[in-house]
DNA sequence: TTGACAACATACCGGGTAGTATGTTCAACA
DNA sequence: TGTTGAACATACTACCCGGTATGTTGTCAA
């Protein structure tokens, strides 16, 4: 059942594809990207991107579901972690922004096939996929949402609306796939500096006490 | 230099077709969008659009100038008002976000032409249109950017990157474009509240002291 | 009454794109 | 060594969309 040496070329040019095509939904939307667009960021042609995947919806899709895999992935070590649920709350919260920032054409696809998915800009066809691909979002999601009641039952997190706290809360921990761009000479405790300062911001809007009304 | 009745049924029949096409850029994005949707959103045909309009893509600028000219407007009751940098923070933040509620077609319009504009996706001719909506839309920011760093200056504010701190900020406050949406039988005070949950977690974030490290 | 023009609608064209049909090459068997 | 099929490239088609060129209609001013 081991893979022989034709299979290896074929994820491995597979994956090619995959990372090809996130790069450009990131930097031209779904709709302006063509497959030739994908093919000559390769060096390929429409031939190649056409034997793997069967149509554009898919090829995007399964960049989305990557790009899913490896944030599932990440927050793995998390699951069932014991002590205080801020704790386990923060190291998830950095691990979701460094991912974000690694890498950011995949969640960039993500973030796309989510608002395609909310504008209902989907065909028929893509609707069983589509709706697979968010539940499997979802369920990301959940472990944060979980954590963050957690938080809040033990008195660390304090907010009036939970859905709009969860809103909030991912808005802060995504968005450097819209701002974040490397710059030259950066190490990669400038990038932890980043990410800890997402972090403590999400952290203090969550807690927020304080109330200089209207 | 009264305007007649034919200036008016022209501007009424503009801004018709402004609001229309600011609603199809926010459901299906600039590239999705084409000239005929707009057109058949207000039970017309593409002549009328090309009419008013010289091509998609000054449409398309119309739209975000528009969305920036309503937002500078309802900022400012706000200009050079006294006293503490932290109230006035507060109701300029309010105000933006109650404008992204009630107005988000256009202000989903701007940032998809921010987006456009970051990843260069414009032609040379658009680029002088965009560069001047761009200056323009970052002087509205501007004004934010300085009541920032005065709260800092007195002392409610901490933060350790003001660019990323902008960043964030701006994030949280322009966030209920992508996942507000009206409830039935929803009051204005309702609107308010969610509009206050949004600025106070953006107030905690910035002037956040706790630290759970790690 | 009549021209003139604004405010559209209609008809059409050219370029780009998703998808397909058909080569072509080359490595792994039998 | 012949054969098969994976892994592409090439050539082509049908369609959609931005833009234009050309009607058509109603209104106002002289």
């Amino acid at each position: 059942m081991a893979l022989g040496v034709r299979e290896h070329v074929a994820d491995s040019s597979r994956i090619d594809i995959l990372r090809a095509a996130a790069c450009c939904f990131m930097e031209r939307g779904y709709t302006a990207t063509s497959i030739d667009d994908v093919a000559r960021r390769i060096g390929a042609t429409k031939g190649r991107i056409y034997h793997h995947f069967p149509s554009k919806a898919d090829l995007f899709a399964e960049v989305f579901r990557h790009g899913m895999d490896i944030n599932f992935e990440a927050l793995a070590p998390f699951q069932g972690m014991a002590g205080p649920a801020l704790v386990r709350w923060r190291r998830m919260a950095k691990t979701h922004v460094l991912q974000m920032i690694d890498t950011k054409p995949f969640q960039r696809a993500v973030w796309i096939g989510v608002e395609m998915h909310l504008r209902g800009a989907t065909t028929p066809e893509q609707r069983s996929v589509f709706n697979e691909l968010i539940d499997y979002r979802d369920r990301y999601g959940a472990q944060f949402r979980d954590t963050l009641i957690q938080c809040r039952d033990e008195g660390v997190f304090r907010f009036e609306n939970p859905s709009i706290a969860g809103q909030l809360m991912f808005m802060t921990l995504n968005s450097p796939i819209f701002w974040y761009s490397p710059r030259t000479g950066e190490t990669r405790s400038d990038i932890e500096a980043i990410a800890d300062q997402v972090v403590d911001y999400a952290q203090g809007g969550l807690c927020k006490e304080q109330g200089t009304q209207t």
